[in-house]
DNA sequence: TGAGCGTACGCCCCG
DNA sequence: CGTACGCTCA
């Protein structure tokens, strides 16, 4: 017999065996988190004998999920791929997958990524002749998207965006229905509508959950607190953990408040404080605690560890950003000598971008890597392309699917076409598909010669998927549609037809995890996973350096962490330093950074980058300086710099680094009202359209057009 | 009507 | 530096 209390401190065994009733662990960074939520898990199924299947954890990422499955496995040996440990967004799409019909949606909807619903609300604004260029289409999303839920949203939305947001979201999710689409918003928010309308629905799931679990609580949003809320019931047994430090998802509507909020709606709660580290030297929780320490908002924690104080942190600048980079593989390469193994080490940036460089050389060293984000394998264009096939197979109505379809390959049906099926199928309520059979009312010989053939041949692949194996339609498809043809004229067509071929080894994956199930129903799931995944992108590669964001780094460690581009403007970003708010946000992704590294910190920068083709000059990143110099050492070529480059333009730029900081601490206060003139010193004269609470709309001259600024920021003044 | 080419623009994090 | 979009020409 396992015993799972083993190696647990107090406090972290008071967390495993507190089942009943609600509990709230604030847990630090490296305090044995993961460790106490797998063994809560198996200690529920293995000593309380509870059914998997009654036991509902949320991660924070799919990777997380599958990680802690397989902890659970481990320790208890019980483990089942349709175990209820996932991802908000996973168990939303599970659920509704199973009774969505009971809202009015089929159950072969299909969900749309991030980047669709940008392309998508772009779209139906040039529709509705909205300026793309003065209303940025990304803004008008964001509100779309959040009044949802919420729609008293729409009243905070200064005057100009309202009307648009109005017109625009009333478009889009009629658009969505129509075309039995779902964005993320929807997972949860139907979900919400699912449980609130049907009380059997709800009831099940009330019943079926006894025991709940959420991971990285400080990053969920009000939308998904609502649907614990829900879920949960008269049910009170609901653990959930927490660091308000580490919470780095603002920018997507988490609320650290929800820690708080939770405190005062489970008045009942007992509170576990986990704040013995395991993970990192005494030098690095020292810098990781006074940079967070500066922070305003914030509970006090006491992480100690009984780890030694290890070695210095090392701050490395380089002249060039190419400096930079040598050094990281340099070092990598020293350590690799002295014992260390690849798999030890981790870089670490602010912005995906930053990671080509780092590749450029870690593959001229012959240092393997692995790297994380960015253009995952499910964004490129050649996977989206083939996807869009493989979703209009299962979901005829997919308007989406069908227009990127159609367009690749070119098979003479342009835009002027599209426009027009759209506007004959919309004014006699049909979908695409179906305006196709009457498409010689509308449109010349050959344009509705070609999408006839288009359809009969979708047609066709739906037939052929059940009467072909997975490896074979792939290959079908391909040659079929032209795809391979036009491939042939690509630059980049080899690569793109590798890539292609991946979708082999993915659908028979899933033919053997879902072997009970209709092939139409395995392709279903893996349109699923590909959409839930697709900000994620698995290596091969096992033994190798991991490049990856912050934000991607968070619930990991690696004996090495280099943080890197650690400089004013790129970490903290230009953008963040107009805000308070903002700008501890960015403290706290420094937080999470630093409290990666178990034994060796690395931060580096380079006086000299290239950005944009242009020479740029960054200060120092601010939060360097906020660590204890003495658990520094200064390696590099900073002395020398400060000798050699005390040029005008390096001053100058360091004056405007050193204003931008200044300003968050210094209070500007704009007195500004609708109709103020106004200038700024970026977009220059404007006039005040709006003010609500902080914020304020100005219309500025062309190209800038209409703005959303903080009314307080100091680059704004009264003329 | 759509392909090809030149210009303008962007400085992110993720399910 | 790359990509996305708009314009022009075939």
């Amino acid at each position: 017999m396992i015993n799972l209390l083993e190696n647990m401190n107090e406090k972290q065994r008071e967390a495993i065996l507190l089942t009943e009733g609600p509990v709230l662990a604030i847990a630090g960074a490296g305090s044995g988190k993961t460790s106490v939520l797998t063994r809560r898990i198996a200690y529920l199924i293995y000593e309380k004998n509870v059914h998997f299947e009654n036991i509902l954890a949320i991660t924070f990422t799919n990777k997380a999920a599958n990680e802690m499955k397989q902890r659970v496995y481990d320790l208890i040996g019980v483990s089942h791929p349709r175990m209820w440990i996932s991802t908000f967004h996973s168990m939303c799409s599970r659920i509704l997958r199973e009774h969505i019909e009971r809202i009015g949606y089929k159950k072969t909807f299909q969900i749309l990524d991030d980047d669709d619903v940008t392309q998508l609300v772009k779209s139906i604004m040039k529709k509705l002749n909205y300026d793309t260029k003065m209303f940025n289409p990304k803004i008008v999303k964001n509100y779309v998207i959040k009044i949802k839920y919420d729609k008293s949203v729409i009243d905070s939305i200064e005057s100009p965006f309202e009307e648009v947001v109005k017109t625009v979201s009333k478009r889009y999710n009629q658009q969505l229905f129509e075309n039995n689409l779902l964005d993320f918003e929807d997972l949860i928010v139907l979900t919400i509508k699912l449980l609130k309308e049907h009380q059997d629905v709800r009831e099940y799931y009330q019943e079926k959950f006894k025991y709940v679990l959420i991971d990285e609580f400080q990053d969920t949003n009000n939308v998904q607190y609502d649907l614990v809320s829900l879920l949960l019931g008269k049910n009170q047994n609901i653990f959930i953990v927490g660091d308000e430090d580490q919470s780095i998802y603002a920018f997507r509507g988490a609320n650290i408040e929800n820690i708080r909020k939770f405190k005062r709606d489970y008045p009942k709660h007992h509170l576990v404080l986990l704040e013995e580290n395991y993970r990192s030297t005494n030098t690095i929780l020292k810098a990781a605690n006074q940079i967070i320490k500066n922070n305003r908002d914030r509970i006090s924690k006491n992480l100690f560890s009984s780890k030694g104080a290890g070695e210095q942190i090392t701050h490395f600048k380089g002249v060039t950003a190419r400096d930079e980079v040598e050094f990281v593989a340099t070092k990598i390469q020293e350590l690799k000598r002295k014992g260390y193994d690849y798999n030890d080490f981790a870089v670490l940036y602010r912005a995906n971008s930053s990671s080509r460089s780092f590749e450029e050389v870690f593959m001229q060293k012959q240092i393997p890597y692995r790297i994380f984000g960015n253009t995952s394998f499910f964004k490129r264009a050649e996977i989206k392309d083939f996807t869009a096939y493989l979703r209009l197979m299962i979901n005829l109505d997919d308007a989406y699917s069908f227009i990127r379809a159609i367009s690749s390959p070119k098979r003479g049906v342009g835009g002027v076409t599209l426009d027009k099926l759209a506007d004959f199928a919309a004014d006699n309520s049909l979908s695409l598909m179906e305006a196709i059979d009457r498409s010689s009312e509308i449109l010349g010989k050959s344009a509705s010669t070609n999408l006839k053939n288009f359809k009969e041949m979708i047609l066709d692949f739906r037939t052929k998927l059940n009467e072909i194996s997975f490896n074979s339609l792939v290959d079908y498809i391909l040659s079929e549609s032209g795809y391979i043809e036009a491939l042939k004229n690509d630059e980049k067509g080899d690569v793109r037809y590798e890539n292609l071929l991946e979708f082999k080894t993915i659908l028979s994956e899933n033919e053997v995890l879902y072997q009970d199930l209709s092939k139409e129903e395995v392709l279903v799931y893996l349109l699923e996973d590909i959409s839930l995944k697709s900000e994620e992108s698995q290596s091969e590669i096992l033994d190798g350096v991991t490049l990856m964001t912050l934000h991607a780094a968070k619930g990991l460690e690696f004996r090495v962490v280099f943080i890197v581009t650690m400089e004013m403007g790129l970490f903290p970003l230009n953008r963040s330093m107009m805000d308070r708010k903002d700008f501890e946000e960015e403290r706290r992704l420094m937080y999470v950074g630093v409290t990666r590294a178990k034994e060796l910190l690395y931060l580096t920068n380079a006086s000299v980058r290239q950005t944009y083709g242009e020479t740029s000059h960054n200060e120092d990143s601010c939060f360097i300086r906020e660590i204890n110099a003495n658990l520094i050492d200064v390696k590099g070529y900073s002395e020398y710099v400060n000798r050699s480059f005390q040029n005008t333009v390096i001053q100058r730029k360091k004056e405007v680094s050193r204003t931008k900081l200044d300003n968050l601490n210094q209070y500007q206060e704009n007195d500004l009202n609708k109709g103020d003139k106004i200038t700024h010193t970026k977009f220059g004269d404007g006039v005040v359209i709006s003010v609500v609470n902080d914020n304020c709309v100005i219309a500025f001259a062309q190209p800038h057009g209409i703005k959303r600024l903080l009314k307080d920021h100091p680059a704004i003044s009264k003329k």
